[in-house]
DNA sequence: TAAAATCGTTCACTTAAGTTAAGAAATGAT
DNA sequence: ATCATTTCTTAACTTAAGTGAACGATTTTA
């Protein structure tokens, strides 16, 4: 499971026997069961997740409903904003699935940066990625229709459609469970003719 | 002029005067028309661009539509996907209004952090905040219709309103011109009665 | 295993956004 | 100052999403 880690980190920097095991001296690794809660509304942490088998999710509770608005799934990170913010977090994040992950917090961040000064250039590159990845994917919502956003899904997260119940992806897709029902049996319709 | 950005910089790590003077002689400051196009989408580029005084714009042009998903105005910064990605840029980029602004480029900035490490640690903080921002910013975005996006706007950016037309504030709330117009036609109508 | 809760789909109806077109208002250019 | 272009608004019509409710199907739990 840590190879997971480490061959993921492998793609940014190189990393000597000595750092594997201040890494795994840090006991970063947790087992969750699905629908375990990690992070509720409310509640002030430091801690960042890394999903290395699993998903897991975010969502909003707003006037009782719940609005999913992320995925994690296999090697990708999350760092809540209220982590960077040091404010009370706004978001829930749970298990989709028995998960297995990384939960880090800033302290460990903080003095594996000064230990290892490449960890830093590490953090500085994936943050810089996210940030683009993330423009893209929103440039990408704004752009489009809910159905195009549904096809668009279809193609580059099929996973998520098999994996993820239907009304969270429905919120993550920007519209109500039923409307997700009727796009679909929409596109069906189109495909038969 | 420089000053400004300075001060931005001094909010994460102090500068020495030698150091600032390395930043100046890297001559970054331009100044541009209104309507000048600093990025075409199918360009690569490895500029980065910081606005000191005006407002620049990303937008796509999709089907032959202008799409606008971006604006960047005072003290905020700009990296296209592209110059992370390495790869032709989607999106166009032009100023809305005559603007100041640094042009920087991969090389620079690789060369900077590595004479003054404390540069890689600015950027890694900046790039984790506005990872938050943008973050916080998309799920807004998804967990709210378009009236509620642009009373949003009038509450955070108002001054976007203002200085922007109304067909590019349009695609960057998601919808059509011809909607925003209705849109703000019903707000007014609400708030008579 | 039975009862309860959750989830997905369908339907009828309402509301709002997309589309097409026309004209007024503002802006820019000569 | 006038003309041309761009931008904004309005309107009628179409399409799709929101809403509320009902009904199986599945999952949970007691």
């Amino acid at each position: 499971m840590q190879d997971l880690l480490f061959d993921f980190i492998s793609k940014y920097i190189s990393l000597t026997e000595d750092e594997k095991n201040t890494l795994i001296s840090l006991d970063i690794f947790r087992s969750e069961k699905k629908g375990s809660i990690l992070l509720k509304a409310g509640q002030k942490t430091k801690n960042s997740y890394f999903v290395l088998k699993g998903c897991i999710r975010a969502y909003y509770i707003l006037d009782g409903e719940e609005k999913t608005t992320a995925f994690y799934t296999e090697m990708e990170g999350l760092t809540p904003p209220c982590v960077t913010n040091k404010t009370p977090s706004e978001y829930y994040i749970s298990c989709v699935e028995d998960t297995i992950l990384t939960v880090s917090n800033t302290d460990m961040e903080v003095e594996v940066n000064s230990k290892f000064p490449k960890f830093e250039i590490m953090c500085r590159i994936l943050s810089e990625e996210l940030l683009a990845k993330e423009r893209i994917n929103f440039d990408e919502f704004k752009t489009s229709s809910p159905e195009q956003r549904y096809l668009n899904l279809l193609q580059k997260r099929p996973d998520l459609i098999q994996r993820v119940p239907q009304y969270q992806l429905a919120s993550y897709l920007g519209i109500k469970p039923q409307s997700l029902s009727r796009l679909r049996a929409r596109i069906l319709e189109k495909s038969k003719t």
